[in-house]
DNA sequence: TTATGGTGTTATATTTTCTAACAAAGAATA
DNA sequence: TATTCTTTGTTAGAAAATATAACACCATAA
């Protein structure tokens, strides 16, 4: 995996990169919009890609949003990311076999 | 700075990447391989950089080499380094100057 | 108005890291 | 060979970092 999406890293150190509280960052976790992974006592990893994701919560907080919504446009945004991922496998498929047909 | 320099990683999660003992890890610091930077508190604070660096380290060490060794190539390696670099640096000042000379 | 959302703070427990020291096995050196 | 040096494990005790849970408070949504 690269090193940007590997979870090495704690929550004081993501606090620092942030400029998030780790009250702040935990209840983003609650919220089910970060998922960071656990060392076997229990201490939070996170990766880069949370550090960045972090930083656009933060943003769109400060506009006004809640977790909800938040959590609500990274659901669709899941959606048509795999849509559109779904319709290019499809896409190529076709490709593969058209190329063959004639 | 990229991801791979950002010293963020703290040693147990370093001990789990690399396969070394904390008291490894400890010991090439002690022996200058590796220079972590620290938290305010005191707590290292290690680069995905440090610990591809701490796999070859390890690696030499299997092949029989002293910590002191390595140190040597280590500067001996910087020094080659610096070296062509200041080369292509006056290769490209030359250049420059020769293009307007004609 | 009342309920919900977001965050700070506090308390207490657990985990992680730190340094320092001692021991031991193997390698290098006198 | 005898001695010293290198490397690593282990232990002990202190300090730092993190965990969860609860309470409070303010702002905002319903």
């Amino acid at each position: 995996m690269s090193y940007k999406h590997k979870k090495v890293i704690t929550i004081g150190i993501v606090s620092e990169l942030t400029g998030l509280s780790e009250r702040q960052i935990r209840y983003y976790e609650e919220r089910q919009l970060i998922l960071p992974e656990r060392t076997n006592g229990g201490t939070r990893k996170f990766s880069f890609a949370d550090v960045e994701k972090l930083m656009e919560i933060a943003n769109k907080m400060e506009d006004g949003l809640q977790t909800s919504e938040i959590r609500k446009m990274d659901k669709e945004r899941l959606r048509t990311d795999t849509e559109l991922r779904n319709k290019m496998i499809r896409g190529q498929i076709n490709a593969a076999f058209n190329i063959h047909k004639r």
